[in-house]
DNA sequence: TTGGTGCATATCCATCGAAA
DNA sequence: TTTCGATGGATATGCACCAA
């Protein structure tokens, strides 16, 4: 998908969840929303370029919306939650993810299990559900190995429970890993962040859950996806 | 002092009800 | 039937407050 128009700045601070300082190339200093819950380890690095859209709604309070940030100085990271969603429903409908191709409906935000919303819902006639969950990784620690979660996250391990639960009723359940960095080569579950979410992805892997990786590329133009990631559950 | 609980935070999007 | 506005859910952390 491409971006729209994005400008470049430099990060002064994230604070308050949702809200950055950056300085703008044209040496404008504005806030910016931030649409990651997370904790964003290793990706706010004062002073990484960053780059932002900026909204016309004017009902928002922050015109500017946090969009990529460069890490290390030679990766780029998708900030934005949102974004890895779409970029995989792109992929799914174009087929370019062979383990998700063929289902004649896919619907985005289903809702199921306990008050809980599946990220997508594919469907055809001769087959079962398939429910995929979609999770951003931005977290890069050494040598290309790339960490889910960066924070402890309850919420993460009840949608594990529920795809578990979507597989013992007899559909199809899939965790995505959207790997939204440049620079990570494969997927491990976060243990030394998050050691009960590591241990529910083995308990779900158990009982049928797939887990996948698909990297995508990343440039202030675009983000797409275009490589499949190994997954080390060990 | 520590641990637990609840609220605030900004935005997007789906859903629902009311009005045209 | 369609459109519009209101509402609520989702997201994770920091902080205030209270009890032990």
């Amino acid at each position: 998908m491409q971006f729209p128009e994005l400008i470049e700045g430099r990060l002064i601070k994230r604070y308050k969840r949702f809200l950055a300082d950056i300085e703008l190339i044209t040496g404008e200093v504005i806030t910016a929303h931030c649409p990651n819950t997370g904790s964003m380890r290793r990706c706010q690095q004062e002073n990484a370029r960053v780059w932002v859209s900026k909204s016309n709604n004017p009902k928002r309070k922050l015109a500017y919306t946090w969009e990529i940030v460069e890490v290390d100085k030679q990766y780029l990271a998708c900030i934005n939650t949102g974004l890895p969603n779409k970029v995989i429903g792109e992929a799914m409908a174009q087929g370019e993810i062979s383990e998700l191709s063929g289902y004649a409906v896919q619907k985005a935000e289903v809702k199921y299990g306990q008050g809980s919303r599946i990220d997508w819902l594919l469907s055809d006639e001769d087959r079962p559900l398939c429910y995929v969950e979609v999770k951003n990784v931005t977290l890069l620690e050494e040598d290309g190995q790339g960490y889910f979660p960066d924070a402890v996250t309850d919420r993460g391990r009840k949608h594990l429970y529920e795809l578990a639960d979507m597989v013992q009723a007899g559909h199809r359940a899939v965790l995505l890993f959207c790997v939204s960095h440049t620079g990570i080569e494969s997927v491990r579950p976060a243990a030394h962040i998050d050691p009960k979410y590591a241990a529910a992805i083995k308990d779900a892997v158990a009982q049928g859950v797939e887990v996948l990786a698909y990297r995508a590329d990343i440039t202030p133009k675009h983000i797409e996806i275009v490589k499949k990631l190994p997954v080390e559950l060990s």
